[in-house]
DNA sequence: TGAATTCGGTACGCTGGCGTAACGATCGGT
DNA sequence: ACCGATCGTTACGCCAGCGTACCGAATTCA
C-alpha cells in the first residue's frame, strides 16, 4: 500500500502525472516550467501584465521573459502591445488560441482527475 | 467576476499557475513538461520502467527518454540500471533526491491549493 | 533642456533538446 | 552457431534557452 506507488492513489502527484501524460501525448507543445508558469500568470491573474512585473513575480531575469514571450507569441498563445500611456512599457495580452490552448489544458486536468481518482 | 481573472477562483488552472510560480522561485530545476511527466511516471506508478516503455506511455521517440535519462540522472533525481534478466534492458530507478524533489513538489502543490483556495 | 532613471530588447558564447538515422550489444529461435 | 529481432544509445545538423552585459527609446525631474 505504498502510496508513491498506488496508481489509484489520491497523492496530488498522480493527478499532476495523468495530467502530464496526457499532455505530452497530445499535440501540445512541450513548455517549460517557467514558460508555463507565465502563460498561467497572464491567463489566470488580472491585467496589465509587464515583463518587468513578471519578471519580479517570478523571480527571473528580464530577458528570461523576453524571450519566453518571443516563443508563447510565436505559438500564437498571447501578444505584446506597447503601452500607450507609457511607450516605455509592454503590455502582455491574451489571444483566442491562448485562451483555447488553456482551456483545453484545464479539461486535461479534469480528465485527469477523474482517470486518478 | 470573470473566472479566468479571479485569484480566488477554484479554478484549476489558478491552483496550477501558484504551484508552478512557487517552483519558479524556488530553486528547482526548470523542467520542461516530457521531462516532468517523465519522472512522475517513474515516481508515481510500479516498476519496472524501461526507456521502450516509457516511450510507449508517453507517445514519444526512445532517444527522448535517453536524452531526459542523462539530464534527469545528471540532477541525480533518477538512476539507470541494467536489467541483469534480459541485458538489452535499462531499468529506471529512483533515487532519494528524486523522492525528496517530488515530496517537496508535492509539499509546493498543496501550499499552492491552499492559497489558492 | 539636460541628466538621470526606467523599460524592454539584443548580442554574446554556451549548453541542452529536437527528429532522423544508424550503431553495437543482447537475446530468441531454428 | 547462425540470423533476425529487439533494446538502448549515439551521431548529426539544427534550433531554443541560458546569464551577463550592454543598448536605444521613453520618461521624469531638477
Amino acid at each position: 500500500m505504498d502510496s508513491m506507488t498506488d496508481t489509484a492513489s489520491s497523492d496530488p502527484l498522480a493527478l499532476w502525472r495523468e495530467a502530464l501524460v496526457r499532455s505530452v501525448r497530445s499535440e501540445a507543445p512541450d513548455l517549460s516550467t517557467r514558460q508555463m508558469a507565465i502563460l498561467l500568470a497572464v491567463y489566470t491573474t488580472p491585467p496589465p501584465h509587464t515583463v518587468r512585473g513578471l519578471a519580479a513575480e517570478l523571480g527571473v531575469a528580464k530577458p528570461v521573459i523576453s524571450r519566453a514571450l518571443d516563443t508563447l507569441g510565436a505559438l500564437g498563445l498571447l501578444r505584446r502591445k506597447r503601452d500607450e500611456r507609457d511607450r516605455r512599457n509592454v503590455l502582455v495580452q491574451r489571444t483566442v488560441r491562448g485562451a483555447v490552448f488553456l482551456s483545453e489544458f484545464r479539461d486535461l486536468v479534469a480528465a485527469a482527475r477523474a482517470a486518478a481518482a
